[in-house]
DNA sequence: AGACTCATGTAATTCGTTACATGATTCC
DNA sequence: GGAATCATGTAACGAATTACATGAGTCT
C-alpha cells in the first residue's frame, strides 16, 4: 500500500491530525487520489507502531481531543526511499472499454449514447482541471508552500493530458461507430448458429499456433511481442 | 462488480469453461483488464445460482472434468441491460503522480530517473499496442468473430491514445524539471523552520475562505467550480 | 527428470468503500 | 430546528491478488 507513503508526504509538510490529512487529500490530490477517514485512522495507528510517525494528544474540552502526528527521522527516510524507487505501473481499467468491447450486443444508438454520456463526464473533469492551476496557485500561497507549485501543477497537467486524450477518443469512437454498417449491431451470437462454437479450446489452439506470442505470460507479453516482430 | 458482466459477454460468444475464459481474457482484453482463475471460478458459481448461466459437466477420464457454462435468456438480458447503462467513471490513480507530487523531497536527478523509468514502461506498452491491431485481425479471423473487430480495435485505440498522452507528459515533465531551479529539490520541510506550520487547520481555514469551492464534497466539486468561475 | 498444460478449486491477505456510532458546537 | 463542522473510530462487505492444493499427461 502506498497510502502510507502519501500520508507520510503530507505529514512531512508539518504535524497533522487524521482529520486534517483527509482535508488535505480532498483539496490537493483529489484529482488522482481519494482516501476515507476510515482508512486513514488505522493507517496512522499502524505507522505509529512502525515508528514512522509520532503521536501527541492535544486535549480540548469544547471539542474532541486531537491526535497530532509528526514525522520521525525513520519516517522521513522511508518516504524518500519510497519516492526514489521506480513507481509500479498499474493497469488502466476503464469501465467504458468493456462496454465498447461488447458493443455488438447493443444497438448503434445505445452504444453511442453510452459513449456520449462518458464523454460528458470526461468533459466536466477536463473543465475542472483547467481551473485547477489557479487553485494550486492560491493554495500553495496560503500554505506557504510556493516551492511545491511546480510539482503540484505537473500532476494536474498529467490529468489534463490523459483526460483530453480520452475525450478525443470518445469523439473518434462515436464517429467510427456512426459510420459503421448497421449489421454490426445487436448481433446475437448463439441463437442463429452463424458462429459455430464447438469448443472454444480448439479455436484458441488454432490462434495459439498462429501467434504464440499472444499467449506469453502477462509479464513477458511485451518482450514476446517485440521478439516476434523481429 | 462488473467481472460478472465481462464473463457474460464472453460466454455470449459461446459455451465456455472457466479455464477458457481466463485464456480469452488474457489474449483479448489483457490491455485493460485482468482476472485470476481464483476470481473467475467463484464468480461463475454465483452467476449460475443467479440463473444468468447454465453449467454442464463434461466428463473426461484422461484430464479433469470440464464445467462448461452457457448463457441463459436471463443472462443475455442482464448483459444487454448492463451494457446500455452509463458506465461509471473511475479515478485515474497513477502511482507516479504521488511521487511527482512530493518530488521536492527528492534530488533533481532522482526525480528525473523515476520519471524516465516510468516513461520506459509506457513506451513498451505503446509499442505493444501498436502491434495489437494486427493481433486483433488474426484473432477475430481465427475465432470467426470478424464483426467484433471494429469494437476490439476501438479499445486498443483508447489505450494507445491514453498511453501516448501519458508518455508525452513524462517527457514534458522531465523537461520542466530539468529546467527548474535546484533550490526546489531536497527541500526539508520541518527541520529548519522555514515553513512555520502552527496548525494546519488554521491554514486550511484561510484557504477555505479564499476558495470555498475547493471544499465542496467530491461529487459536487465540478459543479461548484463551474459556478465559482461564473 | 523437470517443466508446462489441463482443470478445478480454497484460504489468506490487502485494499478500499459504505454504513454505523458518538457527541458537543456552531451556523443558517 | 436542522444541517454542517470537529474529531474520533469500528464493522461489514466487496474486489482483487497471492499462495496453497491436487493430480494426470505431455513435452524437452
Amino acid at each position: 500500500m502506498s497510502l502510507k507513503h502519501a500520508l507520510l508526504g503530507f505529514i512531512n509538510y508539518g504535524p497533522m491530525t487524521g482529520y486534517e490529512l483527509k482535508k488535505f487529500f480532498d483539496t490537493s490530490v483529489a484529482h488522482f487520489w481519494n482516501a476515507e477517514l476510515s482508512q486513514i485512522y488505522p493507517a496512522l495507528k499502524a505507522m505509529e507502531s512502525e515508528g514512522l510517525v509520532e503521536m501527541k494528544v492535544e486535549v480540548q474540552d469544547d471539542r474532541p481531543n486531537r491526535k497530532v502526528y509528526s514525522i520521525t527521522e525513520s519516517g522521513r527516510r522511508e518516504l524518500v526511499d519510497w519516492l526514489a524507487k521506480p513507481a509500479d505501473r498499474d493497469q488502466v481499467r476503464e469501465p467504458i472499454l468493456i462496454k465498447v468491447f461488447f458493443g455488438s450486443s447493443l444497438s448503434k444508438q445505445e452504444l453511442i449514447s453510452v459513449l456520449q454520456n462518458c464523454a460528458d463526464g470526461i468533459q466536466s473533469m477536463v473543465t475542472y482541471l483547467q481551473y485547477a492551476h489557479q487553485f494550486v496557485d492560491k493554495f500553495v500561497e496560503s500554505l506557504g508552500l510556493q516551492h511545491e507549485s511546480l510539482f503540484w501543477k505537473l500532476t494536474v497537467d498529467c490529468g489534463l493530458k490523459i483526460h483530453t486524450a480520452e475525450l478525443e477518443w470518445t469523439h473518434d469512437a462515436i464517429r467510427q461507430i456512426e459510420a459503421a454498417d448497421g449489421s454490426f449491431f445487436e448481433y446475437g451470437h448463439t441463437q442463429d448458429g452463424e458462429v459455430e462454437m464447438r469448443t472454444v479450446s480448439e479455436i484458441l489452439d488454432r490462434v495459439k499456433s498462429a501467434m504464440p506470442e499472444a499467449f506469453a505470460p502477462r509479464t513477458e507479453r511485451h518482450e514476446a511481442v517485440k521478439a516476434a516482430v523481429d
